[in-house]
Order: C-alpha cells, then sequence, then structure tokens
DNA sequence: AATATTAATAGTCATATTGACTTTTAATAT
DNA sequence: ATATTAAAAGTCAATATGACTATTAATATT
C-alpha cells in the first residue's frame, strides 16, 4: 500500500469571520472559545475539520451549531498557515467571511447561543491571529462591496435607499452623495420598490424595496461601479 | 500541559499554478510528478509543507527547488480541502498562482529542471483535482487582470503596445480595438516609452515600453478598468 | 388651517470616459 | 517613386460621473 511516509500532519480548523448590521453600524459576531488555552477569551466561531468533511463544510457545521445559523452567505478568505499561530500544536486555519441579516437571527442567537454581536470598530482582543482575519476579511469585503452586490446579504427583505446607503457608508468609512448613490442603485435593476413607507426615521419617510432575486442572482459575478471614485485605493 | 486530545492531523500540501506568457500565448509550467501514485503524470509544481515553515513559505520552497524561480509574482488562490482530493490519504493543498517572464528563466528551466511548459489550451490531464485548480486560477488571473495591473508581470522588461494587447486578449479569450486600448493603458501613466523599436513583426514597428516602477507599486492594489465593457461578465 | 420643518427624492449641468470608427504616419518591399 | 503594412493618433457621438440645486411628502408648530 502506498502511503506518503513521514512527512508531518497537522491540525485544520475553520474559523468564521460573521458580519452583521444593526443601526447603521456594522457589527462582528463573536464566541467565548470553549476550551484551553485561552479559555472563556473572546474568539472566531471556529473549530476542526472533521475527517469526513470538507472545509468548506467544516464551516458551514460550526456556524450552525454555534450560531444556529443556516444558508448564509459564506466565502472562503485564506488560508493562515504560519507554523506558531497556536501555541499548542501547529494548527491551520481556513478563513471563512459570512453575511447575515442580524434581524432574521437575533431571537435565536440571544436565547441558545453564548454568541454576542459587537460593534466592528469596538470589538474586544481575540485569540491567536483572530484580529488579523477580522481585518483581512474586512478589506476584502470593502472591495467585493465595491465592485458586486454583495451587502443586500446584510439587509433584511425589506429596506429603505437612506438605510442602504447608510451600510455603503459604513462599510467604506465615507460619506456617499444621495442622489448619486440612489441614481446608480436604481440603474442596476437590482431592486423592486414597494409601496410601504419607513416612517421611523424622518416626517416623510423613506419608501421600501426589495431585491429582485432574479436579477440578483444573475449579477451576483458582474462587476458594477457602487463606489464612487473607485479608480482610487482599496 | 495543553493539547487539543484526539483530533484528526492532515497532510497540507502547495500547489503552484504558474503562468507564462510567449509568442502570444498563455502557457502553463508543469512537472512530472516523482512520487507514487500517479508517478511521472503531468502535475503541478507542489510538495508537502514542512514543520518549520509557513504555507506561503513552502509555496516559495517549492516553486524554487522545482524551478529555480525567485522573486516571481504568487498569490494564494484557495484551498482545496475536500476529504478524498487525494486517494492516499487526505491532503489539503493551498492552490497558489504564480506569473513569470518566461524569457528571463527559459534556459536555466530548461536545464536543470523537468519542468515543461505547455500552451493553456493543450495542457494534457493532470492528477487529482489540478486541472480543477487551472480552471480556478484561469479565472481569477482573468478577473484581477481586468481590475489591476499584474499582467506585466508575464512580460519582460521591454515590451510593445502590441504584444501587451495580445496578451490581454489571450488572457480574456477576446478582440480588443488597438487604439481604445492604446489610450487606456496610456492614461495609466504606467508605461515609458523607448526610443527603441520592435521591427519584428512589422515594417513600421513598434515602440519598446518599460514600466514605471515607482508608478506601478503604487498602482497595484488600485482598481482600474483595462478591460472594455467591464460591467460586463468575468 | 396655514406655515415651518425635515429628510427623501428628483432634476440639472459641466466634465470625463467610453466604444466605434477614421486618418495619418513610419518604415520596408516592390 | 510607389505600394504595402501595421502602428499610432485623431474624431465623435453616447454615456457615466460628481457636484450641486430644486421639489416633494409627511409631520409638527403656531
Amino acid at each position: 500500500m502506498i502511503e506518503y511516509s513521514s512527512q508531518p500532519h497537522y491540525l485544520v480548523a475553520v474559523d468564521c469571520i460573521v458580519f452583521g448590521f444593526e443601526e447603521g453600524r456594522l457589527k462582528l459576531l463573536l464566541v467565548k472559545r470553549g476550551l484551553e488555552p485561552e479559555i472563556n477569551k473572546w474568539s472566531l466561531i471556529g473549530g476542526f475539520v472533521g475527517p469526513e468533511e470538507s472545509t468548506d463544510d467544516a464551516a458551514l457545521r460550526v456556524l450552525k451549531k454555534n450560531t444556529g445559523l443556516e444558508g448564509v452567505y459564506l466565502e472562503q478568505l485564506k488560508v493562515y498557515g504560519k507554523p506558531d499561530r497556536d501555541p499548542v500544536e501547529r494548527t491551520l486555519s481556513v478563513a471563512y467571511f459570512a453575511l447575515i441579516d442580524i434581524q432574521k437571527y437575533s431571537k435565536q442567537l440571544n436565547a441558545d447561543y453564548q454568541a454576542e454581536w459587537f460593534l466592528i470598530n469596538e470589538s474586544p482582543q481575540l485569540i491567536f491571529d483572530h484580529n488579523a482575519m477580522v481585518a483581512d476579511a474586512r478589506q476584502r469585503l470593502r472591495y467585493k462591496a465595491a465592485l458586486h452586490p454583495i451587502l443586500f446579504e446584510l439587509l433584511p427583505k425589506k429596506f429603505t435607499l437612506p438605510q442602504l446607503q447608510l451600510l455603503f457608508e459604513e462599510v467604506n468609512d465615507m460619506k456617499i452623495d444621495t442622489g448619486n448613490f440612489n441614481r446608480k442603485i436604481n440603474s442596476t435593476g437590482l431592486l423592486i420598490k414597494l409601496d410601504e413607507k419607513d416612517k421611523s426615521s424622518s416626517k416623510k419617510g423613506a419608501f421600501y424595496f426589495r431585491l429582485n432575486h432574479k436579477k440578483y442572482q444573475s449579477a451576483s459575478h458582474l462587476i458594477l461601479n457602487l463606489i464612487p471614485g473607485s479608480k482610487l485605493d482599496l
């Protein structure tokens, strides 16, 4: 029988950077680590890759086990492979980032799980290299969101244009001109205007919109130009 | 002493998709596999990750060992983590793609190593999931090249605009209008026109250009718009 | 009931970019 | 001298963009 004799073997983990958006602020979902070392410290949602599952499957499983979340946007970020990143023994981590609609899951998250939302800019010190993972994921999110319509994954089914603009402004940490933003979003044809208005934040109220799912699916890999001055740095 | 008791351990490999460009065609560097199983079959350049090196370092080492290449453009593509992708035992592979100037290395490659260049569209059946890796790498190259000036990595120090256009056409598998292409490239300010001309492919000759390295470094992460109709699919 | 207030939404306009196309130019071959 | 070739420059209408202004719809105030 053939074998790769004497090659070293390593642990392989997955870690998920879970983004949410609430009250106009970008948030991050964290859990308290349940094993030594660094037990009870804040950590990304993660776990070891089992013998019968792919890394993608492991990420889905870990996400579901720790939060109950299913069917969310999930994308491989990158591998963190430095030999000493875990002090116990060598462990590679495949990082994934997820975008979820907080409202959809907030009740179940608080009731059944230990997970907690943090404002992205006020999140605590994390274990190992998890802070670096979050920083990389934010950068990737910004990059991707400037070119592809993925931020809708963070919003509820019904949302307003001012809400969407706030999300873009939060992700990109910049002010955006309302008129130009609306024109650009409308020109994508991705949104369908509803009759209902949200009057919680103004007297006039802002119309609710929902995604044109058909169009959205076919456009998810198209390159758009959602952020002003995208010739600039990202 | 703390340990992650009884978690499964796996082999971890790196595989490099090495792209080159010669005679107007995109090429792929392959080697004959040196160990069982599938010994002597064509394979990407790869190897196992050693205990003291990061995956990035492993990719650099493997690339140097198999080809002598150093200082080339190298970027992590993604992890291939399906449990059965290697028939011998579970092995995760971290795939990297490299862009190199063929001319710079052709002599040493032929003399000292087993590596061989193939036209990308005429490359042989590869072991395991390596064909899928190549397909993913091509897609990533096309995506990235539409937005960032990375294809220069495939050209020699001196090159002509027709040569560059041919490269873009090859990568994107489409015809590009010469006037518009030149205008776009010139507007980036990345190129410096030389006095010398290349007369090998026309009577008039085409001016050589070289990269403005200073500008190139600061522009490598900027989003440009190098491909016509980039609102289209990629 | 008229008016002020607020933020959403629509409209304007000069400028820049784009794609399709045409013209000129530089060198060699006949 | 003239024809040939492909590189390089130029033209132009259509579109996209960013900065800005005007209008509108609902509520609050007098």
